[in-house]
DNA sequence: ATTGTATATGAGCATATGCTCATATACTTA
DNA sequence: TAAGTATATGAGCATATGCTCATATACAAT
């Protein structure tokens, strides 16, 4: 067996793929980007839909928007957000699609 | 907004899709299950590659056994690792594919 | 039988996570 | 200006996670 069989795998490349799945590990999460990926959603809601406490949304909201998977525009008092990473939203989509095709 | 738009994801799905990620959201893990869509391996060399004690190594090859996501082989006193779910190991290379190309 | 080697496992600990509750902020409307 | 609406945020708490340390297990070699 080849002792660096893994070494063209940086400490970066781990971290960052890591941090890409943690983004999805929590059903939550799970959720809210599989609404945004079908449409832009006030804060509200989303609320409504997860039937979850605003304060619980918003926090995940928060989350996500540090890690770059959504943005969001402000009209009046309301926030519609939007997923603002393709590339989870795919894979997203890949493994959700593979569970329900078991 | 279509109030329902979420609702044929099923709390099922969703959890089963949370827990494969789960399993791909830490960074040993990723290191191991990387090592091993590349060679069946030892787990004294996934120890010796990844520079961690086999306690640990251990640790994380029992719950990747729980999630049926690696399979072994026994050898006298060695245990032979392999992984066992093709879409797991599809989807981690398509990620780390994608990072280590941007 | 005894010792050595490879791996598994349980307990415990420090840190991370995801929520709640209270409150702050920013805008809108009367 | 005051009250209402939509969202954000900080503190705190319960649970989950990933390790270490000690030890158990199973086979091999002498």
């Amino acid at each position: 067996m080849n002792q660096n069989a893994h070494s063209f795998l940086s400490a970066d490349t781990v971290d960052e793929a890591s941090r890409t799945f943690k983004a999805l590990a929590d059903p939550t999460r799970i959720k809210i980007l599989y609404l945004l990926s079908q449409e832009e959603c006030s804060v509200n809601h989303i609320t409504e839909v997860l039937e979850m406490t605003q304060s619980a949304v918003s926090h995940q909201l928060s989350m996500l928007r540090n890690l770059r998977l959504v943005k969001y525009r402000r009209e009046g008092n309301t926030f519609y957000y939007s997923y603002a990473d393709d590339h989870v939203i795919t894979i997203l989509n890949q493994v959700l699609t593979h569970i329900e095709c078991k």
